[in-house]
DNA sequence: TGTTAGCACTCTCGGGGAGAGAGTGCTAAC
DNA sequence: GTTAGCACTCTCTCCCCGAGAGTGCTAACA
């Protein structure tokens, strides 16, 4: 059965309404406050009509109705016009991302406050990842003392990992110098398995370890995924979480390291394309009360993700372009630093 | 007016008895489950004794007592005995630790997420940092195009700090070691003002302008702080917080970088010695609620900080010996890396 | 003089209406 | 197909009341 004009029209006002004040929207509210030119009856028997279709619920009988997760999503795909980001918005957004350029990792938490700020809920960053991720550019070793040195691990996502070796032949830092151009020369751009690989056929010399801990780094980081969050306790003022429980529930849920499984479901996304999963869409049967508005941003070199969490009551008419646009202006400036 | 024995034997009761159930505590609870032999009258002018003097209160004329500040401040100095570490416990922590042992950050957040989960509060760690706090090790560039180096700065902490530099002349990578390794000459245990100073008087060209950035770098690196926190969805389970709106505020002050000054008060401790902050004791006027169990690690040449943060209503002669006992160990394990 | 039993008093907390209000669904008329 | 009217349902809030917990005071006792 598919919505006939009318209908659509109620239930796109029954969201943008729900989503506005937060109370389950009645026949009347609408008529009144949205300028519906029929009367409430007509709204309730459309109403009546779109809860048999499965668009919206009822709290309980003397309560007006809610959107459920096919209404959003309905909302989502055909009636919603988006709220596109105003010049203003963009000078302030840009003008605060360049504050920072140049270290990257600053610049990554400022967008999620960013954007956390720009549509209320809860932004997720996650630091850009080479496709190949996780092969070596450069290595460095630099003298602490006589017997240590620090291994410095250039990525090629252009990150930074570090390690001390233990050395049982003492050396200067000009020897480490050398001795790290040796390896650089045979251990460039190698991956994880490459890099045991060396080791392994290596006599057991200061080298070798050095070849080991480095096949190690490699690993550790292919595995390790930064995100950076911001927004949290603004998000929490909304009521969905006035009860103290819901709201414990989600501080322990929004710790970053739970947000993976969330996000991973657009790790096949385009740049470009913004995807929405709405409640039950959400693999996770304990997050059927949110919803992820999520992009990936960067190119087919290295790509990372954006994404906002909130409530299924969220402001998507808001939300996908902001993150939209957020992503591209990443995307771009991800372009500039190379 | 001294504390007479009987009454310091009292006001410990209420204290144990409160942090536990976090009810008021009555005097005939004192009698019947504390298993004191006195009766309850007595008990009560005991208390009534006891509230003249400033160590307990009551919420209204017909509930039990409730410890003040003072009385905190009481037990924790001259009625509490600690609770040992046990054998257990230190082996699962230093267990817990030697899983991650290499890499210092991932070692911290660890840290923090162990002395959270021995407490049961908010645990908060900070990275050592040295002294002088700001001096360069060594720096290297990498190349990553021909007109773009990266500029890695190993910090004589310990900490990396990156930047990308354009370039106006392409240089290889063998280019680029050789100019590093002039610049570490001449840079080396240089810090901000130092590196400023040289890059003034050079020549205006790709070296001096790496030499600033590296200035910047190193003055970036002084003020930032880095902290690790963990425990607040834990924390936030305590009665304290059944109301919304002191959870929300909780999570709302508990963001890591509001966090400094509450650190800040122990910054002149001495590794070894641990403080204790109790509600309005705290320079912050709105966090009058929140106790602070605060030690330093380390030693002369690089030192950071351990705390947990909580509720006034605290198990002090729990959290104070196990925060001491991290604190040792991280000390012990900062030692051993150098 | 310190301790204790007894008792009146105070305050909170939870449950149980009761009434107001909001909103629906249905019916009948237009 | 639309609408007015109306009965009905359900929640929400307020208020009241009784139970219970705990105190402070007084007077008796050792």
């Amino acid at each position: 059965m598919v919505l006939t004009e009318r209908r659509a029209t109620i239930l796109g006002l029954v969201v943008r309404e729900y989503v506005q004040t937060a109370e389950p929207v009645s026949s009347k509210a609408l008529v009144d406050r949205r300028g519906l030119d029929v009367s409430s009856a007509t709204v309730r028997n459309e109403m009546a009509r779109l809860e048999d279709e499965g668009y919206i619920t009822h709290p309980h009988t003397s309560a007006g109705r809610i959107p459920s997760d096919l209404g959003y999503r309905t909302y989502v795909q055909s009636l919603m016009a988006e709220e596109p980001v105003g010049v203003d918005e963009q000078r302030t957004i840009t003008h605060q991302l360049h504050q920072v350029a140049g270290a990257l990792d600053e610049w990554l938490s400022l967008t999620a406050t960013i954007l956390a700020g720009a549509v209320g809920n809860v932004a997720v960053v996650t630091r850009p990842r080479t496709v190949t991720a996780g092969r070596l550019r450069h290595l460095q070793l630099v003298e602490l003392n006589p017997d240590t040195a620090l291994l410095v691990a250039v990525m090629d996502d252009g990150r930074l990992r570090q390690r001390l070796v233990p050395l049982r032949m003492p050396a200067t830092q000009a020897q480490l110098q050398d001795r790290a151009a040796r390896l650089n020369a045979r251990l460039a751009a190698m991956d994880g398995a490459g890099a045991r690989a060396l080791a392994a056929e290596m006599a057991d010399t200061d080298e070798a370890s050095i070849v080991r801990e480095t096949a190690e780094l490699i690993e550790e980081h292919r595995g390790a995924e930064e995100t950076y969050l911001d927004g949290l306790s603004r998000a929490l003022r909304q009521p969905e979480f006035a009860d103290p429980d819901r709201m414990l529930d989600a501080v322990a849920r929004l710790q970053a390291y739970r947000l993976r499984s969330l996000l991973e479901g657009a790790a096949d996304a385009q740049p470009g394309e913004t995807r929405v999963v709405i409640g039950n869409e959400l693999a996770a049967d304990e997050m059927q009360d949110w919803s992820v508005v999520i992009a990936r941003y960067g190119d087919s070199d290295a790509a990372g993700t954006v994404a906002v969490v909130g409530p299924t009551r969220m402001a998507y008419e808001r939300t996908i372009p902001r993150v939209r646009y957020i992503a591209s202006l990443m995307g771009q400036l991800l372009r500039d630093m190379r």
